[in-house]
DNA sequence: TAGATTGTTAATCGATTAACAATC
DNA sequence: TAGATTGTTAATCGATTAACAATC
């Protein structure tokens, strides 16, 4: 398995890479040298090369890489030709706002459900998904072939909320809620904590200032 | 000025520290050492340590951390000391969810103003801010000394506006469009791309079942 | 074939961890 | 003072970049 331990950093270039050859061949380019996607994305062509020889050889010396090729192979290792069923936990204005993202289902994530706690909002429905009382949740998960949950709601919930998701055999969460959750180290976590990513923006403000008055 | 050259790793660690102190903090705990501290976020003692050590000495030898005060020197590290106010470009799911933030008012940042193309929503309220129509942006962002924009729009116009935005002024852009923004150096973006962060996650589920079967 | 460009090895750079003297 | 723990230097590890032989 020459896949093992690509480390993290390569992982997360991988969807950029993905992005900008989508857009390549969209625009009709048909091959692309690493020299000149480098220059297109502002990375060093080393390093392209470097990344995707971790996955095996997918250019042609002399000629450089297919665009269609690679982009399709790039979307293979990302897992992105498999069907994964996802639901939302959290009908608040972010867990709406993630379930009306179509996007999503074009790179094969299909929203399948979601649930809340609050009363007044069981029956809403986004998109055509009715949000379920939390009741419903663990059945729900084990029926219907989930792999992926997606936490929308505050803290305090999401550590018990995350030991019910294990339990029932979710692979990954997808987690919204500020907080390290403590999961199996085989279940996937991905955080998106927005207020960190906001304090950066807020610490480069500062320092940049400081830096030039 | 020994500020410079942070690396954004370690920038990327501090509202986590952040975090923790303020829990720590909130749970009535006065002192710690980088050893408990280590313990408690999963990450070495050497690390902690080498990190603070950017900023200055927030510790004393033998007696460890005063939590409150590395909490307070953090905060002010990363800028929240200072009010940024912040406008909202795009009033559709992603931007509402974003407005409705009440937490962001916490840490200084605050919601001034909401703006979108589409005539249907101007005029709607997000808590006390209405939107409106992108037309006023320019002069809003000037006369209301606005120096964050959250960009929750497609990508297809993204690159348009933030134009704009830096043409009036604008310090930082929170960018949520799938795109790369083609920004002056001395404007701050921090992206949050949440599709890449959702293939990040299935490579990592796909990894995973590869290797275990 | 000659030219171009990959795949891959080697060199460099930066980040993390370990170790320990300084000091509270 | 003795013990604890920092601040900081040195060692290690990993990631990035450079170089070039392989090859299309």
């Amino acid at each position: 398995m020459e896949d093992r331990g690509i480390s993290q950093a390569v992982i997360g270039r991988l969807p950029r890479y993905f992005r900008y050859l989508g857009e390549l061949k969209d625009t009709g380019v048909e091959r692309i040298s690493s020299q000149e996607l480098s220059e297109l994305m502002k990375v060093t062509a080393s390093q392209i090369r470097q990344d995707l020889n971790n996955f095996g050889g997918f250019g042609q010396q002399g000629y450089g890489y297919n665009v269609e090729y690679l982009y399709r192979e790039i979307g293979k290792i990302l897992g992105l030709d498999q069907k994964h069923h996802f639901i939302i936990i959290g009908a608040g204005n972010l867990g709406r706002a993630l379930g009306n993202y179509t996007n999503f289902e074009k790179r094969g994530f299909i929203f399948s459900g979601m649930f809340d706690q609050n009363p007044k909002l069981i029956g809403m429905k986004v998109r055509n998904i009715s949000v379920q009382p939390m009741e419903n949740m663990e059945r729900f998960i084990r029926e219907n072939d989930i792999d992926i949950a997606v936490l929308a709601i505050p803290k305090n919930g999401a550590e018990e909320v995350a030991q019910k998701l294990v339990r029932n055999g979710i692979k990954a969460i997808w987690n919204f809620a500020h907080v390290d959750l403590n999961v199996p180290k085989d279940i996937q976590v991905e955080n998106v904590h927005l207020s960190d990513s906001l304090m950066k923006l807020s610490y480069n403000i500062s320092r940049y200032q400081q830096e030039n008055g």
